[in-house]
DNA sequence: GAACCTATGTCAGAATGCTGACATGAGTCA
DNA sequence: TGACTCATGTCAGCATTCTGACATAGGTTC
């Protein structure tokens, strides 16, 4: 076993691992929030707003990983179907802030209730220990991966 | 802080950590996988059968986190380009087992060599005792997730 | 004030991956 | 043998997301 040296072994891989694990909670998420109408990125968006309110487009693409752009078709679709708001025109500068409706946030609530159902799924067969282990270990991958360590 | 008992807290769920972490190793594998002209499902499939000779294109998709029908499209166009090779009338059943040329081994052994810099990269500032933690830890996330627990 | 850089919103086109559907081969069971 | 179930390969159509490009607003520097 365990590779002649070459290659990646994917059977000890944490990058593999990683992935592997992130493809399960996508899938686990889709499939809780499909009965509700709602897909991963849609719900995304929606529970960043009610966290901060009043983010911009492109601050939103950033919180759930796509493109400004995605965000901005998403966003037009979550307007049309009153689940947001935003002003006509930009107060300051061209930043659109954005706002759930009380309709938006109806939406949310479900959503947000079957997601985490789906973290505490994630979760059940973890000691304390290991959960908090997980954090620093996921956070020192995420800094390291962004190269934030750079030339300062 | 700390949210008022509603929705999920993004700054302290490791659900959203672990996307973010998952983003953040896609990028960087996308990043150095772009000059060779490869992308991540690309390098995924080859790195598969090179570790297992002869997988099927159900399979392979399995492997790569993607449908059958994607993976059958990549397949295609590998083949087409010599990098793999398929039977033109499958031995047994329909599978069509797939095995790399050695050209799509050569083509592999660059891009394993980035990608396993970009994981040593991601455990840099991890220590010893963490890199042993992460790995059941995401294992015990995934058979969670996958429901594997289910009344058997 | 002018030049420069960065970030934002937006439009258009293209790539990528998915869902739905079908026929076929293999295994199971009566 | 025949009916049933399941997995595979494949075709077609659709959805989602991305890349490229542009104009504009704000801040910075000289």
């Amino acid at each position: 076993m365990s590779q002649k040296g070459v290659g990646v072994d994917l059977e000890t891989s944490l990058g593999y691992l990683l992935k592997e694990a992130s493809s399960a909670l996508r899938s686990a998420m889709e499939e809780v929030l499909r009965p509700l109408g709602m897909s991963v990125t849609h719900y995304s968006c929606l529970e960043l707003l009610a966290q901060r309110p009043g983010l911009s487009s492109s601050e939103l693409a950033r919180g759930a990983f796509v493109t400004r752009q995605t965000m901005n078709v998403l966003l037009q679709a979550l307007e049309r179907d009153g689940y947001v708001t935003r002003p006509a025109e930009a107060p300051v500068g061209k930043v659109l802030p954005t706002r759930l409706t009380p309709s938006g946030r109806r939406s949310l609530e479900k959503a947000s209730a079957a997601v985490r159902s789906v973290e505490a799924r994630m979760l059940a067969d973890l000691t304390e220990d290991e959960q908090s282990d997980a954090f620093p270990i996921l956070q020192s991958m995420i800094h390291s991966l962004r190269g934030d360590n750079e030339r300062a």
